[in-house]
DNA sequence: TTGACATGCAGTAATCTTACTGCATAATGT
DNA sequence: ACATTATGCAGTAAGATTACTGCATGTCAA
């Protein structure tokens, strides 16, 4: 594991939204953009655009944190643990 | 803990010459900023200039990560695990 | 084939981050 | 008293982040 792909595992589960999004997503595996927008709650209450809610998806993909199967038309996410449990294990490793 | 200081910790940790200060104040606790500075080198090779170092110093600061105590003059600076420990054991608790 | 639906891409504005330079302040030692 | 040393604070410039709006593309189903 790279430095770099630490640093996107780390980045990635630095913002509420996104952790809240993986834990929506463990809870049920296999939704798409519009259910995951469906559930979203802002830091103000209100809900966020679609557009926000796939940037942070993104930034989730890039840190490898979700895999994706497309069902037909619609783009499906799951979390993949794995990126998370090798990073959280380095952390163990150097500073536990 | 806060949803705030989970995202401080994880940003904090979200960059190599921070996780580098981390691992050099785990093997010798206790260092000033200019002892920091002197073991500090960036990502072009090139060592970073105080300010920048001091920089990384006050986002670790702010994530509790280090413990500040004044020897004289001289800040010396030293790693508490506590906040990271109860962040990676929230996340372990939520996704592992 | 057309309407509805799902995603993708481009662009923008406000804010944060990360590096830097420069100057100020405070304490120590000679 | 004065030079040295250590930290602090202000400001800046480039780039990333985070939210948004609007439009384009592609696919399914009636």
């Amino acid at each position: 594991m790279r430095d770099e792909d630490i640093d996107l595992v780390f980045k990635a589960i630095a913002h509420p939204e996104r952790r809240r999004i993986l834990t929506l997503l463990l809870a049920r595996p296999g939704q798409s953009l519009f259910e995951i927008c469906a559930s979203s709650v802002g830091a103000t209450g209100q809900s966020l655009t679609r557009q926000t809610v796939s940037q942070h998806l993104d930034a989730l993909e890039k840190a490898q944190l979700i895999e994706i199967a497309w069902k037909g038309r619609t783009k499906t996410h799951s979390v993949s643990l794995v990126p998370l449990r090798a990073a959280i294990e380095l952390i163990s490793e150097s500073y536990l």
